[in-house]
DNA sequence: TTGATAACAGTAATGATTATTAAATATTTT
DNA sequence: AAAATATTTAATAATCATTACTGTTATCAA
């Protein structure tokens, strides 16, 4: 462990936060999230959130995934996976895709360029706005 | 055409941000337009670049490419193509996976979404940076 | 040439996120 | 257990990218 690395203690405030996000399936943005503990920890503050994101993010309990134009949402699932984004209503959707890992190698051939990790969402309607 | 589309007049400015996007290979964000062309066009303003990135937009001679945390970048190469993104330098590099539209029918069979379109990024270490 | 209106520059406002700070908690040491 | 030490919190201010507003100028069809 180094000097500059932080020992962070247990506070009911981040256990609520990563149990919000892992219990939803939603991809939840940090305004929602706020909104949504406010009733059991009224005096819960959104800076408090997103501090407590950044040390979920930074211990890689959880991932953050930006989308166009929004802010940003949260997503405890941290196995490799992927998004269906619908337009219309703007929900995430989870997709798992094995044979990405295929393109990766297509991507190496050609690059000098180490990849660490990568995303790919898709765009579209979902099948409820569909129907409408 | 609707009511509600607009005409859009020609403007110098436009089209000299429009230009510089498509010379251009770097994905440049607004800000760094703005400062490429205040010496062409001392009076011009940064509302006027981003004003004129969401026409050029709009009209789909553009693409918005939105980076964790960064600001937005643009791209005038509207043909289907993926991303390399170092994370230490910045750097955005163009790559072509025509494979890509398999995963596209992988995603298709399980779940019912009608998509319109997708992004794909892969994150890493650049040729340049890895020499350092 | 003129009337309608898009585009302009300048500036204010917005919205998401981060930084600051003093008080409240939690942990470790006496 | 009490004191010392370190972390977290809530509240608030600051920051940064982007958008909205306003009065003026440029474009273009009639
Ligand atoms: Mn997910
Ligand atoms: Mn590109
Ligand atoms: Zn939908
Ligand atoms: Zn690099």
């Amino acid at each position: 462990m180094s000097v500059n690395d932080v020992v962070y203690r247990k506070s009911r405030q981040r256990q609520k936060i990563y149990d919000l996000i892992k219990d939803m399936q939603n991809h939840p943005t940090a305004i929602w999230i706020y909104n949504s503990l406010k009733e059991e920890i009224p005096s819960l503050s959104l800076g408090t959130v997103y501090r407590n994101l950044n040390i979920l993010l930074e211990q890689g309990l959880i991932h953050k995934v930006s989308f166009d134009g929004n802010c940003d949402r949260f997503d405890a699932r941290i196995e490799s996976h992927h998004h269906l984004i619908c337009e219309k209503c703007g929900a995430v959707d989870d997709i798992f895709l094995p044979r990405v890992s295929d393109i990766y190698k297509d991507a190496l051939k050609d690059k000098k360029f180490k990849i660490t990790h990568h995303r790919m969402d898709f765009f579209g309607i979902c099948e409820k706005c569909a129907k409408k």
